[in-house]
DNA sequence: CGCTGGCTTTGATCCGGGTCAAAACGGCCC
DNA sequence: GGGCCGTTTTGACCCGGATCAAAGCCAGCG
């Protein structure tokens, strides 16, 4: 009855506008990393900027006393790591198996100086990061828990290109961490939301949105 | 008893770093906008990029309820208004009365894709707001109302180089739509870092940070 | 297959912060 | 100086989501 898990494997396409993709033709190490695998820890040195290639990825920060912030999730196509500084501020882990591209910082630094249409890649990228940034600012300031578990099953079905039927990749307590609330406060949440009808829960990572229409509205 | 109201000016100072301030010697227009005067809003075509010059600037975005999410507070020598589309995405409204200079992007796209420095200002500029956003989501997300006061509270301190008395330049409403939270919790979670002795609360608009160690403890 | 251990769900209760209401505090204008 | 109005503080109570606890539910493995 169900789809099986779309492969999610990354296809550069070239647009029309300033990609990285496009000036980025050479691959670069591509090595693989188990689930839950560091892929760079919070106060490394920052000496490469990745690419999911496939699979999902999560960065994120904790508190001294390990209250633990989802900051973003990725998926294939998807960069991160792209720092500032000279250090990582996040730690970046894989949540499934995955492949990732790493582009030697030089390498994209020296792109950038010698060719505009990068420089602006690089540009867009991290304006990007922010838009996604300050829109989790918003719902983590003034959306309730069922606002916030709806808004990131759109999201993720929007991300991983799927329509109705969704791959979640993240545990409870993934999502959790990212949405600002408890594993309880998801499970719940999802629960209330299929007896609604809005979605339905064939299994624990697999989510049908039955009323896009609806959550829609819950976000807006 | 109490310091005036520091003069809230910027003067720029010309760094090692490729900073936009040397870059943009040519002023450009710099109006002057009154107390909760509209700067742009949400929506508006995003010709020009800001930067604060004297009193202090609110980015915010509101829900179709009115439930109100403030960005970023900007104080002297901040910039803002940059965005990646065509189209403002946020409104910013003057806290104080305030004068700010306005560049012209197209001034700014120029001089990017001439000047290598100009660009990596720019981007600069971005990655910063990415990190500020960063920390407010991780704010929002997993901190209680006193951390998050706390929080604030030493933020401003520093963004207006305050020592321990500082003016605090937005309203209770303000503080609360940056925090994710009511103006009760904010006044009452004032009050209660008052009877603590962390703060002093000489008027409203002023607070004298009374042992800062602490409230970096609850920050960090 | 059946057992085991980690997720996930569900239940019961608690509490931090929200809501609603009223009093107190300033500014500001006359 | 006195009155007025918007902001802030304080009080009483409530509720959404957290916490604590106990079942379910698989997936993996012997």
């Amino acid at each position: 009855m169900l789809s099986p898990i779309r492969a999610q494997v990354f296809e550069p396409t070239i647009g029309l506008d300033a990609s990285l993709d496009a000036v980025l033709a050479t691959p670069g190490a591509c090595p693989r990393f188990a689930r839950d695998e560091e892929i760079f820890g919070e106060g490394e040195s920052a000496d490469y900027v990745y690419q999911v290639m496939s699979g999902a990825v999560r960065t994120y920060r904790i508190l001294r006393d390990g209250r633990r912030q989802i900051d973003e999730f990725h998926f294939a196509g998807d960069y991160f790591g792209l720092e500032l500084g000279e250090a990582h501020r996040i730690t970046a882990e894989a949540m499934t198996d995955a492949t990732v591209r790493m582009i030697r910082r030089g390498t994209l630094n020296d792109l950038a100086a010698k060719r505009g249409d990068a420089a602006r890649a690089i540009l867009r990228l991290t304006a990007e990061g922010l838009q996604r940034s300050q829109d989790h600012v918003l719902m983590l300031g003034r959306r309730s828990a069922c606002e916030r578990v709806a808004g990131l099953l759109l999201d993720i079905a929007e991300r991983t290109h799927a329509k109705a039927e969704l791959d979640v990749p993240m545990s409870r307590q993934d999502m959790a961490d990212y949405l600002g609330l408890t594993i309880e406060t998801v499970s719940r949440t999802l629960t209330s939301l299929q007896d609604e009808g809005l979605i339905a829960l064939p299994s624990v990572r697999h989510v049908v949105l039955q009323d896009r229409r609806a959550l829609e509205r819950m976000t807006a």
